[in-house]
DNA sequence: CGAGGAGTTGAAAGCCTTCAAGCGCCGTGG
DNA sequence: CCACGGCGCTTGAAGGCTTTCAACTCCTCG
């Protein structure tokens, strides 16, 4: 470990025990405006740190199994969660990709409906599910961002469907390449033309899930992508894209329509 | 015309006029307790009534074309319509299927993000948008349906994502008759074990829109469930389901997991 | 009666999956 | 210290499921 400029570095336990150490005060939350506390006023946002903790995961690691009792609802602070459906054979679909200021469980539910697994590591900020709920119905502001967010999700979702159902695998892992490139872009608040040097936060198989394919056709894809020289990888996922232009016309999306980030 | 019945044997135009002649009043509406109304006080109500009209389209018709200006927002009365994506080269998702009781339209965004087509002849019961949102704001019964409608909606999608992305033609085409016959068994009231005859609402180019496959593997499929015995198919529509675990089978779905319905 | 829409079915092609083998990296344990 | 084993990933070859292209039926409507 020569280099510690950045806590990429450091052992993922102790990179989420500073994160939620950090995070005692919702006023210096990352997340703070994006979140489901986003529109809450300084009175409302005490009543939450009352009933917040923090948890953190590695990457990996189970946060919940479907079926299991939850008795928290929660938002991604730092990292990758991902939903997953698995069907009695075996075969699994991803069917939410959580990203930091995500909503993981709903309230009203007492059991989780999909897995949720850390695909990195993972720190969340937690609420007992009975005192959000009550909340809930006397803060206004919370439901409404709720609302807010569970319709993005709802279009995110439906956009995802477009892809499962009529997509090739080459669209497909163009794709998913550049919702992650765009993520990035708007995490890092980066100008959008340059930083488009990332690192794939999903395994070959996570993408799979993800795309509806198996992770060899992932891996011929991306392959073929890199063939082509539509994307650069270096190592097995840290990805370049030198014409973001061109990786959008392989996703067979409209060229202009683009009015996300 | 020899029997007349049911309104099934009816003008498409003459039955959708009487519905919304019928329809003045939300006490005497047939979605008054599932729509995004559901949780209004009678106080309410009679604000939405100010705010409200009727819209009557017949099978086949479009409602509004994705991008187009929509000064609206609406719950489905009668009928069944959709939401269907389509790529620059002409391919269709459906990503949507609405029922009656579903809601239409997103508070906020000013323009649809999908054509909307009625399947059936379709009633809607329209607000103007704007003051809409403005009762949003003031009563919090209508967010709150909201939000628990369009929860419901995600997760349908979540399954619906995994009908896309893993499930085989047969599967899809099994869990799709299972929709309906469900959704079917739940309007009437029927005590579900007899009321298994049903019309299907869709034509097999809708059905392949919804299940991600073409129309022929669509007609080959259905043929290959009529041929096994699973359903027993009259004419091009109706269908009969002598055994409904056995189609549920068909599904590849967890075979005890059924808490719908 | 002809035209057209909805649906069915056949044959061939194509895309993705399945089955298999192999590479490179990393942590473990002899 | 180094061999071993596992994991993540890549690549090849064969097979299969769905699509594509095409022909044909049935029914409705003008």
């Amino acid at each position: 470990m020569t280099k510690a400029t950045t806590t990429h570095d450091q052992p993922p336990a102790r990179v989420a025990a500073q994160v939620s150490a950090l995070l005692q005060d919702c006023n210096d939350c990352p997340i703070r405006h994006r979140a489901v506390c986003a529109r809450c006023e300084a009175d409302e946002l005490q009543h939450l740190e009352e009933i917040k903790y923090y948890r953190s995961f590695e990457a990996g690691q189970t946060v919940v199994w479907s079926g299991d009792r939850m008795d928290f609802v929660a938002s991604v602070v730092t990292g990758i969660a991902t939903l997953t459906q698995t069907m009695e054979d075996g075969r699994r679909q991803m069917v939410g990709l959580l990203l930091p200021s995500d909503f993981v469980g709903r309230p009203g539910r007492p059991t989780a409906a999909y897995d949720v697994t850390a695909t990195t590591d993972l720190v969340m900020c937690c609420f007992r599910k009975k005192p959000f709920e009550d909340m809930m119905l006397r803060t206004p502001h919370i439901g409404q961002r709720l609302l807010e967010m569970t319709l993005d999700e709802l279009d995110a979702a439906r956009e995802w469907m477009l892809l499962l159902g009529r997509k090739t695998a080459r669209e497909k892992i163009a794709s998913l390449i550049t919702i992650i490139a765009r993520r990035n872009a708007s995490l890092n608040q980066a100008s959008m033309g340059d930083s488009l040097i990332f690192e794939l936060p999903l395994t070959r198989e996570a993408m799979s899930e993800y795309l509806g394919l198996t992770l060899e056709t992932v891996s011929r894809q991306i392959s073929a992508l890199r063939r082509d020289g539509v994307i650069v990888v270096e190592g097995k996922r840290r990805v370049t894209i030198p014409d973001l232009d061109r990786l959008i016309e392989e996703t067979g999306d409209d060229t202009d329509g683009g009015f996300l980030i």
